[in-house]
DNA sequence: TATAATTATCTCAACATTAAGATATTAGAC
DNA sequence: GTCTAATATCTTAATGTTGAGATAATTATA
């Protein structure tokens, strides 16, 4: 039991899996960057590139509901993003308060690069776990994380 | 399945697991401050709070790394919680390039009042899991966490 | 002991993140 | 059609986060 709390057997419980699930993606989070096959991309910048590479060009409020992201949040990445010319804004023509944004070909070919590379990291840290380990690790937390009806 | 890339078995599976962890661990996160039981303290704020309270004082490369943080960041931390008088820096006599964190009167006051709660909103999105799932999930996280050997 | 290597903390620049609010555009009510 | 609601994006201030490097103190070595 990774704490010193004293508390109930089900309080202790929840503490324990809050804990260690926090710790899990925190040091998996870690270890992958560190593994450095994001190159010179930050998380979320990699985040970005990723959906508009598998989805195709969105807005950054559809964006920010894809990560869970504030709209603040992503006008920054995105900007960010923009001064390396590996995303482009195209403001929608129909709706003017809209913003599609697209890959640039720099973008597309570099996301197109890097994920694969880092989906084999990723592949590599699962390792650890079975395939049935695997499945049982996303389903319950597909039901965590979606929380109470 | 909630990728749209196109791979082997293997790496479909590696990266549900990704994505499933890293969203039950956002979207935790976002529920849990949106219920408030933090008050006006940031998460990290509260990490080294009740680090120390349940640790006793620790130095910030301590904290760092229980938190999975840097020091720069820990000193940053550290002067928040300084600036409302929650915890002091105690430089170590033994070995003067140390400094302990202790937590002040009113920084012990307010962790003791605000864990209790915040446990409470764990225990109850946790309530979604069985006990036995709980624990499942639990184990995974830690086996994934470690790493390989 | 004097010097070198190590350790603990802090500083700084860049990027991330949120909450709250400003701006611009569209959609709905009358 | 005009006024109001709602929506999409952006802005700003405060905090977090890292990585790289500076500073100071200790330990190990010659």
């Amino acid at each position: 039991m990774s704490t010193h709390y004293k508390g109930t057997e089900e309080e202790i419980r929840a503490l324990d899996v809050f804990i260690k699930l926090n710790r899990a993606c925190d040091s998996l989070g870690v270890r992958l960057a560190a593994s450095a096959t994001l190159e010179d991309l930050t998380v979320s910048q990699f985040g970005v590139l990723e959906a508009l590479y598998h989805l195709g060009p969105l807005c950054p409020g559809e964006l920010g509901q894809k990560l869970l992201k504030t709209s603040g949040n992503m006008t920054l990445v995105v900007d960010n993003l923009e001064k390396r010319g590996l995303i482009e804004r195209i403001r929608s023509a129909k709706d003017r308060r809209q913003i599609k944004i697209h890959l640039t070909e720099t973008g597309a070919e570099m996301i197109g690069r890097i994920f694969p590379t880092h989906l084999r990291a990723i592949v590599e840290e699962m390792s650890v776990l079975t395939a049935e380990e695997q499945q049982d690790l996303s389903r319950l937390c597909k039901k965590l994380g979606k929380g109470k009806p």
